[in-house]
DNA sequence: CTAGAAACTTTGCCCGTGTAAAGAACATAG
DNA sequence: CTATGTTCTTTACACGGGCAAAGTTTCTAG
């Protein structure tokens, strides 16, 4: 198999012309067939492939798709972005996965990174409070953007996320219904946005079944929230434990942390008999199934928002990018009643 | 601030020429300080960056390094990743990470992809099995590659990893010294080639301290392990239980499907009086500190390993890849027993 | 068979930077 | 102040493809 170097070489080689031979690696299907057939048998006998460089200095927009998440070691966010991984693939772009470690500051070298790679489009799962908003804004305003799990507003061409009032309204209802109403567990300072709405989802819907919110906030910085949670935990139970028997978490990894506290403390969670306290969550993190009692929990169904974010991102590309285009949208998917053992 | 798009603009309104920029950006140490001020002068006067795909088209090597993991959903594999892209950074390398989601193929794309990426250099576990083993000799034999976690042997420039044999030595004497001799549980047709090598040196450690080696290996496919452990767990415990009373896992992802599965069969895990099982693992999963009992466990040093990773490709780069170059290497660090409560 | 559209070829210039060579300006030591 | 090496400027070409225009061939429809 002859190694080719340049395109030109290659078209020679294979009888077509240069332009030609450009127009179907730009997209194969707009060459006629018995042409992309000749080009293909080709591809077979000669070793080559056009220079990513030099193919995207000339292209206004490249076929990449920036991906960027919070926090990569987080197995939610690692699943979220494996899935936008594999449908950017499907869709034939090239995701380029950045992580922005939980800091602000990163977050933002990764768009000034995804900026001079010229990408199609991005999708964003942003930090929350520690974005630098107008960062995100003037990277949006150049890239057509959807945003994921955690909205900025007016940011982007659509959020797609989970419908906290609802999610946190159904586990809420089932909690209430099937014991004790919950408190509610979550960090005093929490980094994430998401979790300030999930509060006013809890108070809300306490307030809809008549029950007064009872919030136990506990202290800690930063995203090692399991760790949180067990320190919280800990300082809870040998306080007086839960307000009343039944916790509901603000995210599962709290609650994984408040599990490994009750263990420790020989405070059995579950619904059975002889279990002092309930505990549920909001998420369904990979590992809520194999925690000690199992999780109790709402799913956010990762694939039909995934989907949904890269559907539209898709389209926006397709549209243009900087058209009058549509309204910016909010499209929130409901939760899944996730019924495990510990509530 | 004003927008400037090319090296030329930029060069004629900072006073300078266009080929001392060009060395500037390339290394800013290498062009006079008092030239480096202006120059950086300019920069805060002037938006411009550099066009990467310009930039790289005729550079014989970017400044990009390769990271390919098996799968990034693994917070091991996430860890590590982090970790790495780190390093890689605090270089002044930009790190292009790539998950083979546990698969051959996508493994191989990664590798193809990077290739036309022109990489420095690149870091690498591989997925092991299921590597297509010339395929990932190919690449390393045109960009500076050292293996990380998972060695193929005379494959890269170096291999760095845990040295299995002393780790699950570690354990093995330990668990052997403070109660009955552990049996490894393990996966029958696993994944991963590690798995092959604890089991041996199991067996090894075993034999030295004159005990017959027992094996529970269950079945199961794919990377899913916490899933496997659990229902592997199931049946070793409605089977009777443990061989001995205490279990050594392949592997903490393992540890914590088993613990699941003893929680939800009763069975007491754990050292005190009234634990009916011991249960160990290997690996310290960033989540071993949250089960319920917490995991005791074979620490690898992550941050040690990543470091030792990062330095020799650094040094590889720097001798010009393609040289005589020193023996490969294989690395290894010694495990570190992290006593928790399951053992 | 013929017209018109679609697809292709040819030609030629452009992109934004790397890089080499030759000479000018500058720094440092004597 | 002079010598010598550094660092910079100037000039010029290379890289590998994108893209547009004009002309040619091929396909499709009537």
């Amino acid at each position: 198999m002859r190694r080719v170097r340049t395109m030109e070489e290659f078209a020679s080689a294979s009888g077509i012309s240069r332009p030609t031979v450009s127009k179907y690696f730009q997209d194969p299907g707009s060459v006629r067939e018995s042409t992309r057939a000749r080009i293909e048998a080709a591809l077979e006998r000669l070793e080559y492939r056009p220079n990513v460089y030099a193919m995207n200095q000339n292209r206004r927009l490249t076929r990449n798709i920036g991906v960027v998440v919070p926090l990569l070691s987080d197995p939610f966010f690692g699943e979220l972005a494996r899935i936008l991984e594999r449908l950017c693939i499907e869709a034939g772009f090239r995701p380029i996965l950045l992580s922005s470690d939980g800091d602000g500051a990163r977050e933002g070298e990764n768009l000034d990174t995804l900026l001079s790679l010229k990408p199609a489009g991005a999708l964003m799962a942003p930090l929350g409070r520690a974005s630098d908003r107008d960062a995100v804004a003037g990277f949006a305003a150049e890239v057509p953007t959807v945003l994921v799990d955690n909205n900025l507003e007016g940011i982007g061409a659509e959020f797609v996320g989970l419908d906290v009032g609802r999610a946190v309204g159904t586990i809420v209802d089932y909690l209430c219904r099937s014991g004790p109403p919950p408190c509610l567990f979550e960090m005093a300072d929490p980094p994430n946005p998401n979790a300030r709405r999930r509060r006013a989802a809890y108070a809300a819907a306490m307030g809809r079944l008549g029950h007064e919110p009872m919030v136990v906030s506990v202290p800690g910085e930063g995203w090692e929230f399991e760790e949180i949670g067990l320190r919280g935990g800990l300082a809870m139970l040998e306080g007086g434990g839960a307000p009343s028997g039944t916790v509901l978490c603000s995210n599962d990894r709290l609650a994984i942390g408040l599990l490994a506290a009750a263990f420790r403390q020989g405070v059995r969670v579950g619904i059975g008999k002889g279990c002092a306290m309930r505990v549920a969550g909001i998420d369904d993190h990979p590992f809520a199934r194999f925690t000690c009692p199992s999780l109790t929990t709402v799913a956010q169904d990762y694939e039909r928002m995934a989907g949904r974010a890269v559907a539209t991102l898709l389209s926006v590309m397709e549209g243009g990018g900087s058209g009058p285009a549509g309204e910016r949208r909010e499209v929130i998917f409901d939760g899944r009643l996730v019924m495990r053992s510990s509530a």
